[in-house]
DNA sequence: TCCTAAATATGATTTTTATCATATTATATT
DNA sequence: AATATAATATGATAAAAATCATATTTAGGA
């Protein structure tokens, strides 16, 4: 479904959500372990994330990672995108060319109602969304 | 969602379910190219397809693959199964240790019931039901 | 019985994904 | 300015998935 790489990539935004801001900053060696991803690891996916406006970071001494309030409202699904690519959850099910509508396979008939659903919800859940959920006592964020 | 093994070995049965029968194999060689995927790797997981028996095969002379009317009755979930393991398609979308219904994670809550429904017609859903989908018009096998 | 055809067992190679390591650059504090 | 700190760029290594290759076994036909 998702990739490991995406799947640490949530957390550690998910983390950072809950637990970091523009003055109280985040460093990579203190994400690894609450998520439970080695800190090399997620310093690397961090980075990608930076890169695309998704996670803020400033370096050197009293530098790490935060989220500002423009970050907190990027979907779900950009994650994914930045660090899978685009076509990882859209592609056909039977390894077809491409997913097509018009001449759907066997699989695209009885999964695509269901697969559109989860792709919706990663699209339009936000960050904040998601941190919101937690607050509220209904998900959980154990390792 | 699916392994790139899955995805071809659903397409080789379901191109064995549509063109074989007991007495009319088809050898390795001769679905390669229908459905596109090089020999030497379908022949692969069709041998592990027969292991599991929902595939069978003769080999020798005059031999091939093919399906009875037994194996034409095996869910698609036990094909995945067999070539990604039980555990690809139910693991937590965020990586914790367990998908746990308790204490579900943030994306549980938005995305496991559209997972379940995926899951639950991958195993209800027979290799006899999706070829009549092909037969009925309503599906289709390009590539 | 031999010969040929085809799956099977086995394993090698390649590619992708995951993981680890380090030298460089930027920031704050002294 | 000098130093320490922490992200960044870059790339190396390891593990897994995908792909390719081949010797062995089994069945049918001459
Ligand atoms: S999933 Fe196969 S055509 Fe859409
Ligand atoms: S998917 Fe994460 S707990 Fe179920």
């Amino acid at each position: 479904m998702l990739s490991n790489s995406s799947k640490y990539a949530i957390k550690a935004v998910l983390f950072l959500a809950l637990n970091s801001s523009e003055k109280n900053k985040v460093m990579a060696k203190d994400i690894s372990q609450p998520i439970n991803v080695p800190q090399a690891y997620i310093a690397k996916l961090l980075q990608e994330l930076v890169k695309e406006k998704i996670v803020s970071s400033v370096r050197g001494a009293k530098g790490g990672f935060y989220l500002d309030d423009k970050n907190l409202n990027h979907s779900i699904m950009s994650i994914v995108n930045v660090i899978d690519g685009e076509k990882r959850l859209n592609s056909c099910m039977m390894s077809l060319k491409k997913c097509n509508e018009e001449k759907p396979c066997p699989l695209h008939s009885i999964l695509s109602t269901s697969r559109s659903q989860i792709l919706n919800s990663l699209k339009s859940k936000t960050i904040k969304d998601l941190v919101e959920e937690v607050e509220l006592g209904n998900a959980f964020l154990p390792l």
